[in-house]
DNA sequence: AGTTTTAGCTACAGTCGTGTATCTTATCGT
DNA sequence: ACGATAAGATACACGACTGTAGCTAAAACT
C-alpha cells in the first residue's frame, strides 16, 4: 500500500534495527523498552521483530554484542601516564555512546535478570578482551616498569570504577583533567609509584 | 463496602505508602514505577496517591528523603583502617536496602531528569552530610594523621566508587575481605600512606 | 453531638504495549 | 523468469496504567 518502494532485508535491516533498539535503550533505559518503540524507530513492523526476537532485551544483547567497541587501549612507547589516561578516555566516549548509557543501565537496574547479566559478559564484555586501563597496566608490568605483584583485581579496576561514578554522579563525560587526576591521585599510587602532581 | 473496619490516615497511611514506593522502586527499577503497584502494594486507592502527588516519582523523592539514613560513620579511637572498612561496610549496608538500590537506579537512568537527580542530592544526599569514608578520612587527617593535600575529591570518592562499581558487576554485597582489599591496595595509597597487606 | 476532613471504593474513557494472524509483494537465489 | 523467502502493512483481543469524577463513611476536631 504506501510501503516505500524499497524494501530492507537481511544487513540492512539488522542494522536499522540494532541502532534503533540501542537508541531506545539508551534513551528510556531497559525498563521502558517495548518492542513498538524499537520498531517505529527503525521504520519496520512489529512482526519482522517478533520473527527473530522474543522480547526486546533479548533483541537488545544482540545489538549490543554485534556493536561491542573492539577498539583497544595500544600502549605506546614509554608513557604509562599518557597511556592511562587515554585508555580512560577511550572508556568515557565508549559510556557516552548509546551503547555504553545502555549497558549501565541494565547493570544498574535494580530487576535485572542474572541470566541477562552474564549474557552481558560473555557476549560483550569478555570478547571485548580485557578492560581499559587493565591492558595498559598489564603491559607495563610485563616490561618491568611497575610492580606485578600490585595489579590486583582491585587496583585494575580503580580507573574504570572512578570513571563510571563519576559519569553517575555528574551525568557528564569527565574532562581529560579529571581523568589526570584519577590517573596520578588513585591509580599510580595503588600501582606503587610515586604520585605525580597533587 | 468490603472496606476493612479500621482506616489509616495521617502518618501511619503516609508510613504504608513510603515503603511501598521504595520497594517497588527497588524491585522494578523507577522506570518501570507507576501509581497502580504503589497504590496495591500499600493496599490504598490510587485516588489516594493522587491527591498528593502527580507521578510516581515525585513519590519516590518524598518516600528517599524521608528515610535516608541518618547513621553517620563514627570515627573511633585511632584505627583508621578499620574506621575506613566500618564506612565501607555502612555504604553496602545502605546501598543493599531497598532505599539504596532505588537511588542507585535513579543514578543510572538514562531517562533520568536533571531536576529528580537535583533533588535527590539537594534531598538526601547533603541533607546526610558528606559521603562515607570521607568523614573517616577528614577525622583522621584533622588530628595530623594524614596529610589533608592529598585528600582531593577523587581520593575521598574512591572508596565509594570501587563499591558502586562492585556491586553493578557483581549484583551482590562485597564481603568484608574485598572492603579490606579496597582499603588497603586503593584508599590507603591514595592517602600516602604505605599499603598494608598486599 | 455535629462538622470537617479525607481514606477507601467504584467506574470510566483513553492510551500504550502485547502477541498473534493474515495478506500482499519486494527481494533474492537459481 | 520463476519460485522461495521474508519484509511490510493491517487488524484484533487482551491487559496494564492513567487521570478524573463521584460517592460513602471512618477518623479527627470543635
Amino acid at each position: 500500500m504506501s510501503e516505500s518502494r524499497t524494501r530492507r532485508r537481511g544487513k540492512d535491516l539488522l542494522d536499522a534495527i540494532y541502532t534503533a533498539a540501542i537508541a531506545e535503550a539508551a534513551e528510556s533505559g531497559p525498563g521502558r523498552l517495548t518492542m513498538d518503540a524499537i520498531a517505529k524507530r527503525a521504520a519496520t513492523a512489529r512482526t519482522t521483530l517478533y520473527r527473530r526476537w522474543s522480547d526486546p532485551v533479548d533483541l537488545l544483547l544482540d545489538a549490543l554484542a554485534e556493536r561491542h567497541p573492539r577498539e583497544q587501549p595500544a600502549p605506546g612507547a614509554d608513557d604509562l601516564r599518557g597511556d592511562l589516561i587515554a585508555a580512560l578516555r577511550l572508556m568515557v566516549d565508549w559510556g557516552f555512546s548509546p551503547a555504553g548509557r545502555a549497558v549501565l543501565a541494565i547493570l544498574a537496574d535494580p530487576a535485572r535478570d542474572p541470566a541477562v547479566v552474564q549474557a552481558l559478559w560473555e557476549r560483550v564484555f569478555d570478547r571485548h578482551g580485557g578492560t581499559f586501563t587493565q591492558t595498559v597496566l598489564r603491559h607495563y608490568a610485563d616490561r618491568g616498569a611497575l610492580d606485578p605483584a600490585r595489579l590486583t583485581p582491585v587496583v585494575l579496576d580503580i580507573g574504570e570504577a572512578m570513571v563510571t561514578k563519576r559519569i553517575m554522579d555528574t551525568g557528564e563525560a569527565p574532562d581529560d583533567d579529571y581523568l589526570a587526576a584519577i590517573v596520578d591521585q588513585a591509580i599510580l599510587p595503588a600501582a606503587g609509584l610515586p604520585p605525580q602532581r597533587i
